[in-house]
RNA sequence: GGGCGAUUAGCUCAGCUGGUAGAGCGCUUGCUUUACACGCAAGAUGUCGGCGGUUCGAGCCCGUCAUCGCCCACCA
């Protein structure tokens, strides 16, 4: 063999790796009934995607689970996809035909929607690109795009089924129009942001009349009703002024009318509503039902006209109401001239800074408008409740649990939700209307034309994106066919995400898989952590402090950047401050890796032609030692694995690898005594620590792992270390922690003397300690060992007894501090001990314990009270 | 306005069902020890946010306050 390098090079391993996986279709599986299903259905990237540090914070968790279960032998799959992330698509796209001289309008739908295609096709597989830069093994061959035949019918065929049973719905009701995408969006994709503005106070002037002069010469001084708003643009569109029926001050004026200002042409009355706060502002409040969520249900109550000012592109509109010279006028102008005109009329009262939470569409970041208008909705208490229940009795947990308390407090309060949107790249409604208004919904326009005739025109607006992917873990799998995936595979065990999609995305798909499969589609959320900076702010292009995970690869690797995220992961965490370091130290610990492996291959002996351990006799304390903490290693990443604690699972392996096998293990085989079974007993840990590993660390786990005694092709279908293989021998292990203890304790003299590493201190040992005990000790220690009487009933309290040769005052010192030690802890056990409120209510193998320690303690105190006497304690 | 989380060594964070406070980084000292300086060895560092309670015993449980963060919500 080549002789390897002395640093490991993540380049030169982990593309050609990934290629043979990928041409070797280790990733892929077919259904097998003979083996347990485990299945992720990935959550699927918008297609103008590129990989980010949430990429890694959840997905790479994803491919650590399938790789650890598809090496427990279950017939696990990590099923990718993209999302046509509807609204993001087509902002690109339009932005994109712009910077052309073109337009959505100027192509027509259809050519528009071949752009779409191809460019989607374009720019959807380069995040796919990049997750095999990060290592990731999903079955790309089942890879699924929401606007696939398969899937965009599995969507007719859920609106259809809803409307069918009454579930979706027509209607006019108040939306959040996005000016800037120029459609609706949901409730879930409005963010509140508090925002510095003014609230203006307004006096609006009492009125008996019917009909209203062009000029009011003294509108300043009629008596009037003073309202506080932060929107007086709308105020063209006001229906009423509502103050609250218990509000003595406004008592009088209930039933009264009043003047719109600025035009003056509109009288509208003055009503008390239980909404309104007597505390806030002037105690009244305008009502605009077709602006503002509020106005509208007070609107409603009180069944007043609804009439729209604002129409699709925000701006000021006469079509339902008189609007004056403020036609056409922008949100921003119209506010700037009606206060002007409210000034000169005076009209306008103070008008003072107001800090207030303003609805932004977390899509464009625009202003979001309430709009009155016509759209489809979901009628969604009906699908909550089944998975409320299903929350509630268990069928679906979430990973930290508090989230569950989230998503059911949501559920209990859920809205209907607007679905309709007036976008052109997305699934469009199966909606089609006849020459007489009347609508026909459709799976097929061949079925429409049967039910409503050929006259039809189809609906043009699309599905809000989240419809389709909340069908996403049954509908890739093959749904409503009844395939052989969805027999197996579905439902999944877990679904691993992010908790800013929790509503958007895992409630509906808990209530649309449960109405459409009758079952819940995943029985664990684990839901990732959020990731920051280091100083805790959210990363973003516009700070400047976003990490790109493919810098990450570059400069560490993709195994590096995969660990130092990992070991970042906290179950309980609600975010990480990514730090870069732990990249650089997880590229430090492949460093070490690589050097065991190479010290492997370097000694004298020759690696055994398969893994086998040698027999039970034979091995060295050292040896059992190793491979007990192996056992436990495997125990404790397994444990951790199957709760989702990803950050502790990378922490064992690691500590396991570096601070066991590493520092003591592979120290311990300089000595002459292992020789004979120390090849076979590294490389048969190395190579387990390798698939314990390997989830983490695809590619340098396999890299060793290959060159290493082995059984079969690849590390990624290797089988999982199998504790039963693994022989614990607790009574050695703690033999040689003992004997670490005491390496440590002469390497502390060594530095306390300033020894030169070449000269060796003598070390007494007692004669009970075998002689390959010693020997190691020896060896570890850099001392010679020459042997006394016994000391002490076992062969730990031999080991500790075991004394290095140093200057008499030296000795003395650390002796007498030890003492100290010693006494202090004599003196608190001792008054535990001797409180009987302990010995009474404490349980009773915790005072054992306790017993035991200060029997410990009082022996090794009378050792050392010895010690001192033999030197001459003088002080 | 409701709900949730965080507060432990200079920094980033672990601490299982309460039983003598841990890691890494950083820092100090010494090392070309026949795998590794992307390394090895040794060392220093804490009124576990404040107060009160439960308990034989609290970083951990309960209450309360403070600071920071997140989510939900129609206060114009």
């Amino acid at each position: 063999m080549a002789e390897l390098p002395k640093n490991y090079d993540p380049k030169s391993v982990e593309s050609r790796l990934y290629k043979r996986w990928e041409d070797a279709g280790y990733f892929h599986e077919d259904p097998d009934p003979s083996r347990p299903p485990f299945i992720i259905c990935m959550p699927p990237p918008n297609v103008t995607a590129r990989a980010h540090l949430g990429h890694g914070s959840t997905y790479t968790p994803m491919d650590v689970l399938t790789r650890y279960h598809r090496m427990l032998g279950e017939n696990a799959d990590w099923l990718p996809g993209t999302d046509h992330a509807a609204i993001a698509t087509e902002a690109v796209l339009v932005r994109e035909l712009a910077a052309k001289g073109e337009s959505r309008e100027s192509l027509g739908r259809e050519k528009y929607l071949e752009v779409a295609w191809k460019w989607s096709a374009q720019t959807g597989g380069a995040i796919f690109e990049q997750f095999r830069q990060l290592g990731f093994g999903p079955d790309w061959q089942r890879a699924r795009f929401t606007m696939d035949e398969q899937l965009s019918s599995a969507v007719r065929k859920v609106f259809v089924a809803l409307y069918r049973d009454g579930l979706i719905y027509r209607g006019k009701r108040l939306v959040n129009w996005d000016p800037k995408a120029h459609t609706t969006v949901s409730d879930a994709e409005v963010d509140h942001e508090d925002r510095d503005g003014t609230l203006w106070r307004i006096r609006y002037p009492l009125t008996t009349l019917d009909e209203f002069p062009a000029v009011f010469p003294a509108i300043a001084a009629l008596p009037g009703i003073e309202v506080a708003t932060t929107r007086p643009e709308t105020m063209l569109g006001d229906t009423a002024i509502a103050v609250h029926p218990d509000d003595k001050r406004y008592h009088d004026l209930i039933g009264k009318f009043v003047l719109v200002p600025p035009l003056l042409q509109r009288k509208i009355s003055i009503i008390a509503d239980e909404s309104v706060d007597p505390e806030f502002g002037t105690g009244a409040v305008k009502v605009t039902p077709a602006h503002d969520a509020t106005d509208y249900e007070i609107g409603q109550r009180h069944k007043l006209p609804m009439p729209s000012v604002l129409d699709l592109n925000a701006r000021i509109t006469g079509a339902e109401i008189a609007v004056g010279r403020y036609e056409g006028m922008t949100r921003e102008e119209g506010r700037k001239a009606i206060i002007a005109a409210l000034r000169a009329q005076g009209l306008l009262l103070e008008e003072k800074p107001y800090r207030y939470a303003i609805a932004i569409s977390e899509r464009t970041g625009e202003v979001i408008e309430p709009l009155l208008s016509l759209q489809w909705f979901v009628n969604m208490k009906p699908l909550a409740e089944p998975a409320l229940q299903a929350y509630r009795d268990g069928r679906v947990r979430f990973v930290p649990e508090r989230y569950g308390r989230t998503f059911e407090q949501w559920l209990e309060n859920i809205r209907d939700w607007n679905i309709s949107r007036q976008i052109w790249w997305g699934h469009q409604l199966p909606v089609w209307y006849a020459p007489d208004g009347s609508l026909v919904v459709a799976e097929t326009e061949e079925e429409a034309r049967k039910l409503g005739g050929d006259q039809l025109t189809r609906d043009p607006d699309t599905l809000d994106t989240w419809f389709s992917s909340g069908l996403w873990p049954f509908s890739v799998l093959g749904w409503p066919e009844k395939t052989p995936e969805l027999a197996h595979w579905y439902p999944s065990q877990v679904l691993l995400t992010g908790w800013e999609i929790i509503f958007l995305w895992v409630a509906r798909m808990v209530m649309l898989g449960l109405r459409f499969t009758g079952q819940v589609p995943f029985k664990d959320v684990f839901v990732a952590p959020l990731i920051f900076d280091a100083k805790g702010r959210k990363m973003s292009k516009s700070l400047g402090n976003a990490i790109d995970p493919l810098t990450m690869i570059e400069q560490y690797g993709a195994d590096a950047f995969r660990m130092g995220m990992l070991r970042q992961l906290r179950l309980e965490s609600q975010e990480v401050r990514f730090n870069e370091k732990r990249c650089e130290e997880a590229r430090n610990f492949n460093n070490k890796i690589w050097n065991a492996l190479r010290y492997i291959l370097a000694l004298s002996e020759t690696l055994p032609p398969a893994m086998q351990l040698p027999s039970p006799e034979k091995l060295t304390l050292a040896d059992k030692w190793i491979l007990t903490r192996l056992h436990r290693t495997a125990a404790d990443v397994s444990a951790a694995l199957d709760r989702y604690d990803f950050g502790i699972a990378a922490d064992a392996i690691w500590s396991f690898v570096w601070y066991e096998f590493c520092d003591w293990y592979l120290e311990a085989t300089k000595d002459l005594g292992a020789r004979e079974t120390r090849v076979a007993v590294l490389s048969f840990v190395l190579n387990h620590a390798m698939r314990l590993l390997h989830p983490i660390e695809p590619f340098i786990s396999e890299e060793v792992w290959l060159t290493l005694p082995h059984d079969g092709d690849t590390i990624v279908t290797a089988s999982w270390p199998d504790l039963a293989e693994i022989p614990v021998d607790a009574q050695s292990a703690s033999i040689f922690e003992a004997l670490r203890k005491k390496v440590e304790q002469i390497r502390n003299l060594r530095a306390e003397l300033s020894l030169p590493p070449r000269e060796r201190l003598t070390v007494k040992v007692p004669s009970n300690v075998p002689p390959d005990a010693a020997s190691l000790l020896a060896t570890l220690a850099a001392a010679d060992v020459v042997a006394v009487p016994p000391q002490g009933g076992s062969i730990s309290e031999g080991i500790a007894a075991a004394e290095a040769q140093a200057p008499t005052t030296i000795l003395r010192a650390r002796y007498k501090k030890e003492e100290a030690r010693l006494r202090s802890e004599i003196e608190r056990s001792g008054r535990k001990l001797a409180d009987e409120r302990f010995v009474a209510n404490a349980k009773p193998e915790v005072v054992a314990k306790e017993r035991e320690k200060l029997a410990v303690y009082q022996r090794e105190l009378e050792r050392i009270v010895n010690m001192l006497a033999q030197i001459g304690d003088v002080g």
